[in-house]
DNA sequence: ATGAAAGCGCTAACAC
DNA sequence: GTGTTAGCGCTTTCAT
């Protein structure tokens, strides 16, 4: 097989120990055999069995992340961040796309117990808390993103889903509109229901009436937006913007007014969430929520990596961070585009 | 630390390689005792180790693969269907967005040595085929996604690129057009010159004659397009449509034409390469070349896979994939939309 | 500052 | 069909 520390250590004349303090730079070897065990390294072309090092150092120097569609620009920013943090700090990431499919990442979840990872990050809404609970209760550790999770060991990263939903309904209704539709995304995620508290509390500050047939639920792919704005549609009600949880959905709205003939925004205001890529080459621009996604996928990452090496988190586990409405095409008032 | 095999077989009352023996499903135990050693497994919760295992049966169960962003629909469609398969195959995929820096791809490449991964998988213009070589003659197991690699140890996926781009510029052609540009992607990638030949085959097919004035190179990315189809319009050529090697650099072209004000197709007729999922919502849609992204991705993987499992390949090591032509409105004759 | 040696948790060769 | 045992290649006390 591969040659070994031992033959690293014959050639270079020390023992593996020695050899093993210098890969893993200790301070404690002499400058002089610091350089004779590199030489001898690189004439041989030794690399260290990563097994190995795994197996005694009980450490894989790896991070597993939960997804349910890297083809989602969305997801695709946050595995940047954390694959970009973990490069940094010599760890490596493995990938699980479970295609919306929850079964797939409870499979993925065993990654945990069995060491194949030393954390896991959580990108998905399809997980309960519960089951999460119940590995970081076991020792094991995890993080989430996008949503707050009521745990001192699991560190989250957020947006203030109220807040950046408030402004964004807040500026339909400052574009004169009064029946505002919200499509939301998963009916028991956190973010489908913070979201719609931002919504009806814009209207309450505008003492716009709650309508209850003015809401509908996708789940957060093109698809789910594309039936939700058609029931929606169907019912026909006087709609003249629609606040959409995400931009995925955004897009099946943008596909069904298409095919109705429905104009953006002359007809009907459209606003997404989450900034993705796409957002930006549709026609009209949509407008949307830049949430930052290369950030929190860094953050989370770190905070995992740290406690990895020191133990604690230092203080809080919840990570806020600032969005930012971005208004575009889609959501300007009628008469200025018309 | 964790349970371990040896304390499942206690509580079972078998000995660890019994157990072991279970957990691998070796046919030869019997059937009573199977369920004994399971029912110990599950009243004890119990994982297997996967360094340990790692190390001992030296294989990861682990496929690598890199790419230059995971945030390019391309490359994140390859990546599902390598996840996929090796989900199915049980193997765990550890990815690599090298953020086009090839010097990130190059570290990366260690974890073949390693022993990190069982194999790699190449999605990049960036790498130099004789490295690929030098690893493969080394014992290393890699795969190419995207061009074709002269080598019989390691397999690839692709599509024709000269035909698929015969038949884009043909049908430019068709539609009347005699000024036709080329955009290609890194000046030394084999994709960019094949995409290239094609072109060039094209044109003399029509006898028209082939001015080098017409060609000029991105990157394969947007900013790369947009720049080279300014540098092109500089020139004061009396262009009417341009082939571009991929999408991305199309985006750029697209971005161009907006703040020059000239109309696509009236004025510039525009066809792309990869069919990434967001041509479908440029207006107006990019014509372009679909590239089975999900399948050259699964079918690498297995290719990689079954060799780790019967070490040798079947017969090819080239496996050559079926595109087609897109035909959307950006290329489109002028007549019948403008 | 360096070496000797134990052992991480598993699998597989061999014995029965 | 099942058990015994060596050893995968590394890190890390504990000596010196």
């Amino acid at each position: 097989m591969d040659k070994k520390i031992v033959d690293v250590a014959k050639l270079a004349g020390v023992s593996p120990a020695t050899v093993s303090r210098v890969l893993n730079d200790s301070s404690l070897v002499k400058e002089r055999t610091k350089s004779k065990v590199l030489a001898a390294i690189k004439e041989m072309d030794y690399y260290p069995n990563a097994a190995a090092k795994h197996l005694r150092s009980q450490r894989t120097m790896t991070l597993g992340v939960i997804v349910p569609d890297i083809n989602v620009s969305y997801f695709a920013e946050i595995i940047k961040g954390i694959e970009n943090m973990a490069y940094a700090r010599k760890y490596k990431v493995i990938i699980c796309d479970s295609d919306n499919k929850v079964e797939k990442e409870h499979e993925y979840l065993s990654l945990l117990p069995n060491r194949t990872v030393d954390a896991l990050i959580l990108v998905t809404p399809l997980l309960a808390n519960d089951v999460l609970y119940e590995y970081a209760d076991k020792g094991h550790l995890l993080g989430v993103i996008g949503k707050s999770v009521d745990h001192e060991k699991i560190p989250s990263c957020k947006t203030d889903n109220v807040k950046f939903s408030y402004e964004a309904v807040s500026h339909l209704i400052e574009q004169g509109h009064r029946q505002i539709a919200y499509i939301g995304g998963y009916p028991d995620s956190v973010e489908t229901y913070e979201r719609l508290e931002g919504y009806m509390k814009a209207l309450k500050s505008s003492q716009i009436p709650f309508q209850p047939m003015l809401i509908d639920n996708g789940d957060f792919t093109e698809e789910g937006g594309y039936e939700a704005i058609h029931r929606l549609f169907d019912k026909s009600l006087p709609i003249t913007a629609v606040y959409v949880a995400n931009d995925e959905m955004a897009l099946g709205v943008y596909k069904a007014c298409r095919e109705r003939g429905i104009r953006i925004p002359d007809e009907l205001a459209v606003i997404g969430v989450d900034n993705n890529r796409i957002t930006r080459y549709l026609l009209p621009p949509l407008s949307t929520v830049e949430q930052p996604k290369y950030a929190m996928g860094a953050i989370v990452a770190e905070k995992l990596i740290d406690s990895l090496n020191e133990n604690e988190f230092a203080d809080k586990h919840e990570f806020l961070i600032e969005s930012q409405v971005i208004i575009r095409e889609s959501s300007k008032r009628p008469e200025t585009t018309g």
